[in-house]
DNA sequence: CTTAATTTTTAGACAAATCTAAAAATTTGT
DNA sequence: ACAAATTTTTAGATTTGTCTAAAAATTAAG
């Protein structure tokens, strides 16, 4: 398995949960940021490898194996950015492209002691849940802060939108994973809201709060 | 820089460490378990690149900026070890694959951090020792076992062949970096020696004590 | 000091992963 | 349902790193 084709089959693995349906190619390009003959040419090499169906024009969808070692990698990806912001002093935004290289060490052992090392920790620093030795992946119960009502309480459980700028905004406000967030007041107008965090109250948009998952504790 | 281009780079870098002379290219094949054709024409790019000079048929030598790169790389390899062996678990014998793939991860803030959580160590888990960040190597005074005569006292601070058997054999005979070692007697017949690791008496073939390096301490 | 042995290089081929440009299939709009 | 727009695939080229086989240079031996 090349790093190249594992991360193609990671890009897969994610399209195909957002929607649950065969992936476009010209989704697994954009997603990869390639052209989408060269999606094609991957996806009939990983096709001819048994970790997908691939039909012409009819997209494509991973086999179990290719789900297994989709999760793996994911796995591995979540267990590295955990190890980086505990123990590195790492933040939230940093993580993501050493983690990207980390991610294709191949090694069993290395994985299965760094879980260890780290407690085995149920979630990455951004709240999404590290697959078990085994690849079950825990759901995880969670709102967009947006949902939540005045005087609602909730825990800070993840972001949806992982991006450096959107990350590096919340390290700002001083939101992070497992605050204790409480609604204060909503806008109707513009829908933003006013939040305590912590001991903090803060005002954020509608934008951010979309981005926020909580779960609720009232 | 390529995964490949590093590989040779480290490994023309520890040729040229040993002879001191220039490197031919059958050397860095048999090293890279590779054949001398790949050799040459991977030479000749690392030459273009300006990480070394070479002359046809007269073999190649590090540039400073070759140089530095390998030690670069060795730094990278020798703090991960260390970190595997002393956080993860793994024994001397497993870490050098392992090694083998973490030291191409590309980032800066990573090595440094990892420098810092490990206690900026001096050496790594074989005795060998681990580059600043400037690329300075300090010169670790050894002397092989085999050398030291009846009565002589030491310290082990590292070895020379660091194949899986012969780092497994030493785990067998519990002897490890930082052991006081003593001679009891030697054997002129065959130059074994009869030794006292800490509070265990063994007795060693010559090929073993020639493969062992203490700093002498009486 | 020539010939033989060895080392090294060149030439040509191949696989992986990508690209551009053009052709083919599918979907959409009227 | 047919043409237009879009998506997807094919064909052919490129780069990296490798290989084999043959040629060239160097070194060793009588």
């Amino acid at each position: 398995m090349t790093l190249s084709e594992e991360n193609y089959l990671k890009a897969i693995f994610n399209l195909e949960e957002q929607t649950h349906k065969s992936v476009p190619t010209n989704a697994i390009a954009e997603m990869m940021e390639t052209k989408a003959s060269s999606a094609t040419d991957m996806v009939k090499r990983l096709s001819e490898k048994e970790l997908l169906k691939y039909k012409p024009y009819q997209g494509t969808r991973l086999t179990p194996k290719g789900k297994s070692h989709a999760v793996k990698v994911i796995r591995k990806h979540r267990l590295w950015e955990t190890f980086l912001v505990e123990n590195l002093d790492f933040s939230w935004d940093e993580v993501h492209e050493v983690a990207e290289q980390l991610e294709h060490i191949q090694s069993d052992k290395l994985i299965h002691q760094l879980d260890k090392f780290l407690g085995y920790p149920k979630t990455d620093p951004h709240g999404d849940p590290i697959p078990d030795e085994e690849g079950n992946i825990a759901k995880i119960k969670k709102k967009v802060l947006a949902e939540l009502q005045q005087e609602d309480e909730g825990i800070c459980v993840g972001v949806d939108d992982s991006s450096s700028a959107f990350l590096k905004y919340l390290d700002k406000l001083d939101i992070s994973l497992g605050n204790k967030i409480k609604v204060i007041e909503k806008e109707a107008f513009d829908n933003s809201m006013v939040i305590q965090v912590e001991e903090n109250t803060i005002s954020i948009s509608s934008l951010a709060s979309k981005n926020i998952y909580v779960r609720k504790t009232s």
